[in-house]
DNA sequence: GCTGTAGTACTACAGTAGTAGTTCAACTAC
DNA sequence: GTAGTTGAACTACTACTGTAGTACTACAGC
């Protein structure tokens, strides 16, 4: 499934919500946006999803009268779709400049750091015990 | 300057252009297109540019009867705040969990990692010798 | 000086996004 | 059971994007 979604900053304003609430009637999602500084009239935020919808990112369920949304991308797919596709384009392929970008860029505490590191360093001794460790799971 | 530029997928391909360019003709940035593997038609492209301009993301001199184009964005400025707005709504402001992702999604090699992790130490001493680096350069 | 050529400017048109009003159906409360 | 309320469906309108055709203009060569 999920391709080429470029998401405005309205439709991932929706989706955001919809992560956060897991799911909700449009009006959970109304004011979840509000709650996000994104205040919209009711009928706007139901044209939003059916056309998030249309294009396969959420989905619904019937509750009564009411419309149950949830978003059928998880925040971590559309986070791993986001990422490859800025680092192709933007960056030519070029990890390393990404996060060199990120950390010269970005408000990254000591803390976040060191965090980092250990990644890194796991990633490192996985890579050391078992060359072959991802089972091929990429596009 | 330099806003809530939300880029299409063609317009990036346009600033890639001229990115790699430096600067060039309509037809240099339609030949620089095609080898990205968008082939259009020369007004298109000259739509395309004079849009851009019109949003401050390309300018042009002229050489005699030719417009010559240039980016008025560098693309460091571009990654920059693609990553920015990135981290802000797709990780909530959680740069770890950027890094995390990359670690876990992308095509790393060792030397990369080494890179990555040299870069980490070096911001590490850097802020250890000097916490106050960063003149306040952030919006 | 006229004609071909190449380049920009103007116009166009379909698709989608953002925003929201109006209508209709169903449930709630008297 | 009639009126008010609430929610979804339909409609609408503007702006922008992708794409490109046509018109105009200036230069080159005869």
């Amino acid at each position: 499934m999920s391709g080429s979604q470029q998401l405005s900053e309205v439709q991932l304003a929706f989706m955001r919500a919809l992560w956060d609430l897991g799911e909700g009637t449009t009006r959970d999602v109304q004011e979840a946006l509000e709650a996000l500084g994104r205040a919209l009239a009711p009928t706007t935020v139901t044209t939003v999803l059916a056309r998030l919808e249309k294009r396969g990112l959420v989905t619904h369920r019937r509750d009564g009268r009411q419309y149950i949304y949830r978003a059928t991308v998880s925040r971590q797919e559309m986070q791993r779709s986001v990422i490859s596709r800025v680092t192709d384009t933007l960056f030519r392929g070029d990890v390393t400049a990404l996060f060199s970008q990120l950390l010269s860029t970005r408000d990254i505490g000591p803390g976040d750091l060191a965090r980092v590191k250990a990644l890194i360093e796991a990633r490192e001794r996985e890579a050391d015990d078992d060359p072959d460790d991802e089972p091929g799971a990429r596009e």
